[in-house]
RNA sequence: GGCCCGUUGGUCAAGUGGUCUAAGACACCGGCCUUUCACGCCGGUAACAGGGGUUCGAAUCCCCUACGGGUCACCA
């Protein structure tokens, strides 16, 4: 077999896509599975659009995801350049060749005269497609063109009657026929070549032996192989993996919430979860296992348990799988994490020197569990690291009404008060004393604390939270909560 | 509309003619644990789009219908 060589070739026309993400995913595994090569090249064809910073943003996402390169923009490689406006010349020597072997021909129509016609056969009930107008002019006639100013296109001469087989490695042999093709455009009117025209001179020439790509390049593949045939270059071989769509059925848009990678990380979301989510998006393995680091995909992954239907986007089941990350990370990477979130909401001090770490770390701790994105930490500060108490509702207003909790509150601050270490355990063991001195069952004990303490019902264990706290706060905020209790 | 692709529980999905009275995961519901919640553990509800074939036998093969999606650019 020969070398597994594949590559992710993104547009730099926006930030990284999430269904991008798992392009570039599953050509990393299929290259890593088999000690091939994963190359990275821009395709910035469409100069309107394209533009160095989402150049920059794309490749940032790929390297935090960890889908590193080993050929192409920026690390180099023996087939650059790696970025298609670089490679001009190269895609001239096939046009070149192309036009010579009468395979391709120029076109001067305008694009209002396009219109016009795609427009005439939509009237007539009638596919708009181009109608070969300019496909055997004569020299006087080009002469003519030439002399109006008017700036040729290249069409590729698409032959009639043809059957065209795409053997997809996901979908299996897909037909098509030339005839509903018609003659495309492969070099631009100011020279720049057109997508299908570049990527099949910079895959052969970069000896790119499988394509995996989305389907919405399934109905282009038949141009290219055309393409193929007409220079005489065998193709790679296609897998085309369907598409991600939203809650609703459509592909996945804004609409749909966060759909660049960039926005994920923004979130606190972790590149390996991420991934670990992006790779069971349309392929599975084989056991029942759902976690995996990317080495383990590697080891597991082929195209063949890649699945046809598309995938909608399940925040849910993301957002449950960053949590197991975010549970099984260091705390301190977390705190880490969690400090431009906190420094924002103005929970820490903007200058890194002035933040307290062995603090921090503390309070991450307790918050840890309760995390599904880190960018929560800031919510879990304001209700439970806050000065103030925010009574949750009347349930929790209730539990403070009971007749008992005076008596509560009160024993507890002096308890607290006197304690000396406040840790873990010495909480623990002081609000079990409380219960016993006033003989009441731990419910009478423990919900109204926790009310007065975070105002919630619910929440972490006392014994970590009072200690990360530190006494000082306790009392304020179970006075607080008094007040607002009416109490 | 033409051409292509697809359709297993709410979602991700296993399943490639018999072992399918259809696995697993998320979500949901219940129980245990914890003198709370979450985490964890245990259990439950819930699906082969519809119709025709082929076959002794079909979620699996074929055809039709319906629905969803992609594509028909001097965008990629």
């Amino acid at each position: 077999m020969q070398q597994v060589r594949v590559r992710f070739a993104p547009s730099p026309t926006g930030p990284l896509h999430i269904g991008g993400a798992r392009s570039a995913l599953f050509n990393y595994l299929l290259a890593k599975k088999h000690d091939g090569k994963f190359i990275v090249r821009i395709e910035d064809t469409d100069r309107e659009r394209s533009g160095r910073e989402w150049e920059e943003n794309i490749l940032e996402s790929l390297r935090w995801l960890g889908l590193e390169w080993d050929e192409g923009v920026e690390v180099g490689g023996e087939h650059g350049p790696y970025r298609q406006m670089e490679r001009l010349d190269i895609y001239r020597e096939y046009t070149q060749k192309l036009l010579e072997s009468g395979r391709a021909y120029r076109c001067y129509c305008t694009s209002e005269e396009l219109e016009e016609e795609r427009e005439r056969l939509r009237a007539k009930g009638e596919l708009p497609r181009y109608l070969g107008r300019c496909r055997n002019l004569t020299k006087e006639q080009e002469e003519e063109y030439i002399a109006q100013g008017r700036k040729p296109v290249i069409r590729f001469k698409v032959p009639q009657g043809e059957k065209i087989i795409v053997d997809d490695l996901v979908r299996g042999k897909v037909s098509f026929d030339s005839d509903g093709v018609g003659d495309f455009i492969i070099v631009k009117s100011d020279g720049i070549p057109t997508y299908n025209f570049a990527v099949i001179i910079d895959d052969a020439l970069m000896k790119i032996s499988h394509v995996i790509r989305g389907e919405e390049h399934l109905s282009n593949t038949p141009r290219q192989i055309l393409l193929y045939q007409a220079l005489g270059i065998e193709p790679p071989r296609f897998a085309h993996i369907s598409l991600i769509l939203g809650k609703d059925g459509s592909k996945m848009s804004k609409r749909h919430g966060a759909t660049s990678v960039a926005q994920y990380r923004q979130q606190g979301y972790l590149p390996e979860a991420l991934v670990n989510f992006l790779a069971l998006l349309g392929w599975s393995p084989e056991g029942e296992e759902e976690k995996f680091s990317l080495d383990e995909l590697i080891e597991l992954f082929s195209l063949d348990r890649v699945a046809k239907k598309p995938a909608v986007f399940d925040i849910e089941k993301l957002n449950w799988l960053n949590g197991v990350y975010i549970r099984q990370t260091d705390v301190e990477k977390i705190a880490r994490m969690a400090v431009p979130y906190l420094q924002e909401s103005g929970h820490l001090p903007k200058d890194e020197a002035a933040i307290d770490w062995e603090k921090l770390v503390k309070q991450v701790s307790v918050a840890q569990n309760y995390l599904s994105k880190v960018s929560d930490i800031t919510d879990f500060f304001a209700q439970f690291y806050g000065e103030q108490v925010v009574l949750e509702g009347d349930a929790a207003r209730e539990v403070l009404q009971q007749e008992q909790v005076p008596q509560v509150i009160a024993l507890f601050k002096q308890k607290l008060q006197d304690l000396d270490p406040v840790d873990s355990e010495g909480v623990k063991k002081m609000l079990k004393s409380i219960t016993k001195e006033l003989k009441l069952g731990g419910k009478k004990v423990f919900l109204p604390l926790r009310v007065a303490l975070t105002g919630k019902t619910k929440g972490p264990e006392l014994h970590d939270l009072i200690p990360v706290l530190g006494v000082e706060a306790c009392i304020k905020r179970v006075e607080s909560s008094l007040v607002q209790a009416g109490k």
